[in-house]
RNA sequence: GGGCGCGUAGCUCAGUGGGAGAGCGCUCGCUUCACACGCGAGAGGUCGCAGGUUCGAAACCCGCCGCGCCCACCA
């Protein structure tokens, strides 16, 4: 719509303009009216798609939600005002650990697989987490869904309240069982070209959730630990007796003794060169190990010899494949030390009876407990040597975790990314990152990557493999020949589904089948969320079987842009681009726009531990919903922000203030002019077309926080100061010919820049733009155009530059003229309607001359008697104000 | 150890080669005909430090210091 159109409808103003009540009474307009719906119809070259970050709805809500999300609001809704047909979906990521968690402490249950399904059960009135119910994996999974539906309920209000542009007949839910199609779907592909496969490998392991987990789910934790200088005795014959016949070790893992498999050390380091080759014996149990040689070796570090285990950190199984070396495995599932056979193959000891006796002491124990112990065993057995060392180093962590990880041996699945490193590095150059140098992290993670994805977990609540296998005539699993599910018949739970050829009563009895056991990494089916939202959009709940929407798919994909925050640009941006590659060979988007984070106002990242996580809801209710996306829209794009209740009052203040000149603006004080004739009027059109011009290039750019800015310092200067001159002018019509053109000037060029403030403020402030616009406009300012610079040029005639340019000037000096007057009353501590006797302006000629365009204005605006002129090369004004008149 | 970002007023921050700025906070004033949820004015800075390029540097280059984040083969 031209503005030209949009002054038609007369105004109702409001005798006194409010906020209140603006977010209840505009959301269920929206809602009714279907304002976000996407429109199927559009063409793609109209579409503007949006890949949204499915919140984890068992997590706490949290200001930051509101921060990342206010700014992909803001930027949908530009596009759409630019005419696009915005797809603006929402997601709730349920499946997962987070919701596991939470289940078993609001329930009081726990997930037992082996329980049989109790279609009756009810969850305790009285939870105890001390003595939890054991229940089946499908009731487990039960209650994970009533439970998130409520999580979920909570999320969509917080969005409602803040007023996201959201198509809310588009949801999807990670669980759902669109979500879990497209998952298994995209892994039977997968598994079919060979990008994903089983190993049996040393995986990483968290102990308490015993669950593989992945290198991206991995973060380093400062902890206290001691260095122990270990002794290793040379074996039998290959010592000559004298003093050096031992081999010094540094470790702060001393409970992996039992499982070390090699002493290593650099291949030029001269001071172990008489020891390389040779074998040494492991204190207290006797193991024969070799000495040997890798590059990875620091001869800097500790004593320059290393002790390698299987396996005690991701160096290890470096050392252990490159060399060849056995597998000596301690520590269980369970993160306990387990019973080996010694004795047995590769279990030799020089003395046996030692070694079961020692051994004896640490298994069962936890690796803190076991660690204890041996250094007293070490000790009485006068294998340290000097006093340990208090050390303080990071220690990896599952995120989720409460213990260090340790690496098992397990059989797994993997999904291949090490081969096609060079096509992802690729790909992040083809993204377009905002801001671009967040490329840097996705590089450095692909760079950084040391092997496949593992994507199996041995947990509940997630969307299982859908695969069985065959049982050979001793029930032994046959891993290698997986019997996968028909496309037609998923998604499949391999639990409770039967595979074709197979009954019921066949599963787990020799030659019959299993279903695989695990459930997938939650990444795994996160990372499809464009072919999730773009494919089964609306077919939310596990209920639903509704297919998926291979045309709304080619309408949507790649995506225009994938809005999330920089510390999960190694987990879901980077997974989204692999299966992207994989499934599709291209990438998921165009754009990549990162948010910051929220800081508490110490700068510290907010979290549930430190007791700093501010809630949203209190501030919508306290600040109001344009307040609060006043602050997060101020954020600029991948910059971290400290909580700031006091900028959204800026914002409130803000918005007030757009009720206020919408109201002075739309005063039906004289009839509408044709044109613009004053030069002041036409000045202030001019700067504000230039307003907008930068403002639609920062959106453009996903910058909506510079839009933000030069939008609003603009509109206080309107307010302040073109209001402030031109208001004399318009209140004074009818005097004259003159007059009453002036005055008619005004208030066009009053409508015509409203209508432009209130449509650059709609993305930020949708609440009181739309309350504004609804006074005079038809339709919700949401889609009405986003304004036009070149057409608000041409709204002033053929201008030509010079004349422009002396306009301009005119509104420069009437305003620096105007505040020397302010200066001068308030030093006088006059009210700003004191009488002025006399203004002496110095400056330019040419300033002077503009002065001359926009005289009447400043005299008016300053109740100025006689404004007077000297040519002079500074810039000074000479205020006399007119007599105080005397008091009674 | 490597990478990225940041360092400007008490606080939060804008400022891509030519006047050191905004908001908040603080002080003072003004019941003003859109707005007291308001308006006007004022005080307040060695632009982290040091060097270089330039007629001219808060900005560009080099080095250093400090803070934050990411990554690392953390013994």
């Amino acid at each position: 719509m031209p503005p030209d159109q949009l002054t038609d409808t007369p105004a109702t103003v409001p005798e006194r303009p409010t906020l209140d009540g603006l977010e209840q009474k505009w959301s269920e307009a929206w809602e009714r009216d279907g304002c976000y719906r996407f429109d199927r119809s559009a063409p793609r070259e109209r579409v503007f798609s949006i890949d949204t970050p499915p919140p984890t709805v068992s997590g706490s809500l949290h200001v930051g939600h509101v921060f990342s999300y206010t700014h992909t609001d803001a930027v949908a809704r530009y596009q759409r005002m630019r005419g696009k047909a915005v797809f603006y979906p929402m997601g709730w990521d349920d499946n997962g650990l987070p919701t596991e968690r939470r289940v078993q402490n609001h329930f009081g249950v726990r997930c037992d697989p082996s329980v049989p399904y109790d279609a009756s059960f009810e969850p305790p009135a009285e939870p105890s987490e001390k003595e939890p119910v054991s229940i089946s994996r499908p009731n487990f999974v039960e209650l994970c869904l009533r439970l998130t539906e409520t999580d979920e309920r909570a999320f969509e209000d917080l969005w409602r309240g803040l007023g996201l542009s959201v198509d809310w007949s588009m949801t999807y839910t990670t669980i759902g069982a669109g979500a879990q199609r497209i998952s298994q779907r995209s892994f039977l592909g997968l598994l079919e070209r060979g990008e994903a496969y089983q190993l049996e490998a040393p995986t990483l392991w968290d102990v308490d959730f015993q669950t593989a987990v992945a290198q991206a789910e991995l973060e380093d934790r400062e902890r206290p630990g001691a260095m122990n200088r270990v002794r290793f005795r040379l074996a039998d014959g290959d010592g000559d007796g004298a003093d050096g016949d031992s081999a010094l070790i540094e470790t702060t893992r001393p409970e992996l003794i039992p499982a070390c498999v090699a002493l290593l050390a650099h291949p030029d380091d001269e001071r172990q060169r008489g020891l390389v080759g040779k074998q040494v014996l492991t204190p207290l149990f006797g193991t024969r190990v070799p000495v040997l040689t890798h590059p990875l070796v620091d001869p800097e570090k500790g004593t320059g010899l290393v002790m390698v285990c299987t396996f005690g950190d991701l160096t290890d199984v470096v050392w252990w494949r490159e060399l060849g070396l056995p597998v000596r495995s301690v520590l269980g599932a369970d993160g306990r030390l387990a019973e080996v056979p010694w004795g047995a193959a590769g279990w030799e000891s020089v003395d046996l009876e030692r070694a079961r006796r020692d051994y004896e002491e640490l298994q069962g124990r936890t690796v803190n407990q076991a660690r204890k112990r041996i250094l007293e065993l070490l000790e009485q057995a006068n294998d340290i040597v000097g006093e340990p060392t208090p050390v303080t180093r990071a220690v990896k962590f599952f995120e989720k975790g409460e213990r260090p990880v340790e690496i098992v041996t397990s059989r797994q699945w993997f999904l291949r990314t090490m081969s096609h490193r060079e096509k992802l590095l690729q790909r992040g150059r083809e993204l377009s990152w905002h801001p671009p140098y967040m490329r840097a992290r996705y590089e450095d993670w692909v760079n950084g990557l040391t092997g496949d994805w593992c994507v199996s977990r041995q947990r509940f609540f997630g969307v299982p493999f859908p695969l069985w296998y065959r049982l050979d005539a001793s029930g032994a699993v046959l891993y290698d020949e997986p019997i996968a599910a028909r496309e037609e018949q998923l998604p499949v739970d391999p639990s409770t589904d039967v595979p074709d050829g197979y009954s019921t009563e066949q599963r787990g009895v020799p030659g019959g089948f299993v279903g695989d056991p695990d459930v997938m990494d939650t990444w795994a089916t996160s990372s499809l969320t464009p072919q999730i939202a773009g494919g089964s959009a609306g077919s939310a709940g596990t209920g639903s079987t509704a297919g998926e929407d291979q045309e709304l798919f080619a309408k949507v994909f790649p995506m225009d842009v994938r809005p999330q925050a920089h510390d999960i640009i190694r987990t879901w941006l980077f997974s989204t681009i692999l299966r992207s590659q994989l499934d599709h060979d291209a990438l998921p988007w165009k754009n990549a726009a990162i948010s910051g984070w929220v800081l508490d106002p110490d700068r510290k990242k907010m979290s549930k531990s430190k007791g700093n996580v501010v809630t949203p809801m209190h501030l919508l209710e306290e600040y109001g919903a344009d307040a609060v996306r006043y602050w997060a829209a101020s954020g600029r794009p991948g910059t971290d922000t400290a909580f700031d209740a006091q900028q959204m009052k800026v914002g409130r203040r803000l918005a007030v203030k757009l009720l206020n000149a919408s109201k002075f603006a739309l005063a039906d004080l004289s009839p509408e002019g044709e044109s613009l004739t004053s030069p002041l009027d036409r000045a202030m059109i001019a700067r504000l077309a230039a307003v907008v011009a930068d403002a639609t290039v920062s959106f453009d750019g996903y910058d909506y926080a510079r839009a933000l800015e030069r939008v609003e310092v603009f509109f206080w200067w309107y307010c302040d100061y073109y209001l402030e001159l031109v208001k004399g002018r318009r209140y004074d019509a009818g005097e004259s010919q003159d007059a009453r053109l002036g005055a008619a000037s005004v208030s066009r060029a009053l409508r015509r820049s409203l209508s432009v403030f209130q449509r650059l403020l709609a993305p930020f402030l949708p609440f009181v733009t739309e309350e504004v616009w609804s006074w005079w406009q038809q339709g919700s300012v949401h889609r009405a155009s986003w304004p036009d610079a070149a057409e608000l040029l041409s709204a002033l005639g053929g201008v030509e530059v010079d004349s422009a340019a002396s306009e301009d000037e005119a509104l420069a000096i009437a305003a620096d003229v105007l505040k020397e007057v302010r200066k001068a009353k308030s030093e006088a501590r006059r009210p700003m309607r004191a009488p002025v006797a006399r203004v002496v302006v110095h400056d330019s000629a040419t300033r002077l001359a503009a002065l001359a365009l926009g005289v009447e204005d400043l005299r008016l605006a300053g109740s100025i008697e006689a404004v007077e002129t000297t040519e002079a090369d500074e810039f000074a004004v000479e205020v006399e104000l007119a007599e105080e008149p005397a008091e009674g």
